[in-house]
DNA sequence: CGCCAACAGTTGAGAGTTCAACAAGGTAGC
DNA sequence: GCTACCTTGTTGAACTCTCAACTGTTGGCG
């Protein structure tokens, strides 16, 4: 067992930069789409993961995956939509442990007006203000660290 | 009012990539700490800012701004780790609505427990899957995140 | 077939966060 | 000194998330 090896001043900075970056984009963007949808991000992401699906439609573990949420994350979650009427549960014809979640019209007209609202607060805080160069190289380091952090 | 400018496929993948990675990444850290130190990375934090303070001590104020932190948030946070006997809040001499918040020497003692493990997680993840040339990127992009985002 | 481990999803309790409301102390203008 | 306003910090309720425990289902294997 060697000692730890600490960060340098520079992997510091790199690491509190990013730290403190994440922490006001999502703390933003949840609290404008709090104000303005009546949802919290992860909510909208489960809205958006379902309206690309065909049917409107994905088994729960399927859209647990897409949203990297958990299990009860998500069960918890969708009983909640489920309540302001954007999402349906029906079951599955093929495994009877199975449950499909599914975009209701009402859900995707939520959608539909959350969507610019929350677009406009991206390119605010993240998209406009990277050159194009930069939004590159975050895509990179975006997906080495998914890469690094997925659990296998 | 001109219509929404919708993200292009490369915005979208970029921003896709970076909420799925810090997702990743922070719920990862979470788990690890909460395991190892029976600490979520909030507090941890917390800790982390008044170690380095001066006396290990600073206003609560001064604590939320440093943490990016509401007052709110701040203030349920120290009533925990005040039960952990990790923080004591003692008076402000100058300024009667003050609070003063003190990391503990069993609070240095638990941030000196979890730091090596939080450290070597930070790693794993993030600074060892980045190249020295990536982080530097990452540092940029972050702070000008920050700038466009912080509350004015 | 019968057994049993793995899988799908839910549930409830406990913990953390948010928001709005509040109390109390400071500050500036008159 | 009074008044009005701003700042500091806390509180409680509502909400979200985590974790462990649980139900019911499927699939593999003897």
């Amino acid at each position: 067992m060697t000692g730890t090896r600490w960060l340098t001043p520079e992997e510091q900075r790199a690491w509190r930069s990013y730290v403190e970056s994440s922490k006001l984009l999502f703390d933003a963007l949840d609290r404008q789409l709090q104000r303005d949808a009546d949802m919290p991000h992860a909510y909208y992401e489960i809205l958006v993961r379902l309206s690309e699906a065909d049917q409107r439609s994905l088994r729960m573990s399927e859209l647990a995956q897409r949203t990297r949420s958990s299990r009860s994350r998500l069960s918890h979650a969708v009983a909640r939509l489920e309540e302001h009427g954007w999402v349906a549960r029906e079951e599955c014809a093929t495994d009877r442990r199975g449950q499909i979640a599914r975009l209701t019209d009402a859900g995707l007209d939520a959608l539909r007006a959350a969507a610019p609202g929350h677009v406009d607060a991206v390119r605010r805080h993240l998209v406009d203000a990277l050159t194009p160069e930069q939004l590159q190289q975050l895509t990179a380091v975006s997906e080495a660290i998914i890469q690094a952090t997925e659990p296998s």
